[in-house]
DNA sequence: TGCTTCATGTCAGCATCCTGACATACAGTG
DNA sequence: CACTGTATGTCAGGATGCTGACATGAAGCA
């Protein structure tokens, strides 16, 4: 392997290291997920029903930073292997709540201890302080951004 | 719109917000970059090309994160604008330099221009210092995943 | 010299995610 | 009540990125 070297001024570019952060971590969380036959959007869609249970897709999409459709999609296929279960009919409006199966939690946990070690590994030599000033630098980022809708 | 408050404890995981922060600047970068007619990709091919006049198919692609094949897609169409060029023949290897046309160049600095702007609108509020230590601790962050290939 | 290894450019197929569009269900207002 | 606006689920089409595979060129080594 020909080792490159750093490639120079983009590497001080917020945005151009923000996004070689977020490939790198999805690269390594699809790794640590691949055992358990799931995607890193299958995976945020139970976490997050894991702790919010029958939300709907819509909402799930939200917080998955994904459309409506795309999260539509993951939901059928983890509908088809009964890791959640979605509600046949609508208790308010048209909203389909969803909540995770028993198998689904149980593959959740396991999941969820491997995305744990990647987030560990991703931050090994970070205090704890430092961790909590990159969780609010970055929110401050999102806040500036989305205010420009 | 019925504002959604935030999701909760998902909100304190780094991998969370590390993506909502991605996927915020891809999109007013998008915004910032349509009326040029670019898409990150190709804007993101370009301001490596000028920073490294010179760079093959796959250099590009290892700069950008993004698969020699897509990055192959990018160049295509960007040649077809005459926005770079691309030399005919491999004076090494089988690599095919390429470089910014005058168009591209052109091209480049307005587009340059609309990205600074959504970086400064992404940073508003925060220290030099602040941004300094955000660029290091991602450092930090990456060179912790791509040690674990 | 011949063999092995690696990097590159490119083709093909597949997966994922998006935008656009439509029908449905509820809330608010006249 | 009818009308408007908003939110949801879903279908269709297209854009983008990826992996797998192949042939070519260069470098290293026996």
């Amino acid at each position: 392997m020909k080792q490159r070297e750093t490639l120079g001024p983009v590497e001080n570019a917020v945005g151009y290291v923000l996004k070689q952060a977020a490939v790198a971590l999805r690269g390594a969380m699809d790794d640590a997920l691949r055992p358990l036959h799931l995607t890193v959007s299958q995976y945020s869609c139970l976490e997050l029903l894991g702790q919010r249970p029958g939300l709907s897709n819509a909402e799930l999409a939200r917080g998955v930073f994904v459309s409506r459709q795309s999260m539509n999609l993951v939901l059928r296929g983890l509908e088809e292997r009964d890791l959640v279960a979605r509600a046949a009919t609508a208790p308010r409006g048209r909203e389909l709540p969803t909540e995770l199966t028993a198998a689904g939690r149980d593959l959740l946990d396991a999941a969820s201890a491997a995305v744990l070690a990647v987030q560990t590994t991703m931050c090994a030599g970070l205090t704890v302080a430092r961790q909590q000033e990159l969780l609010d630098t970055l929110t401050v980022c999102i806040r500036n951004l989305d205010g420009h809708p």
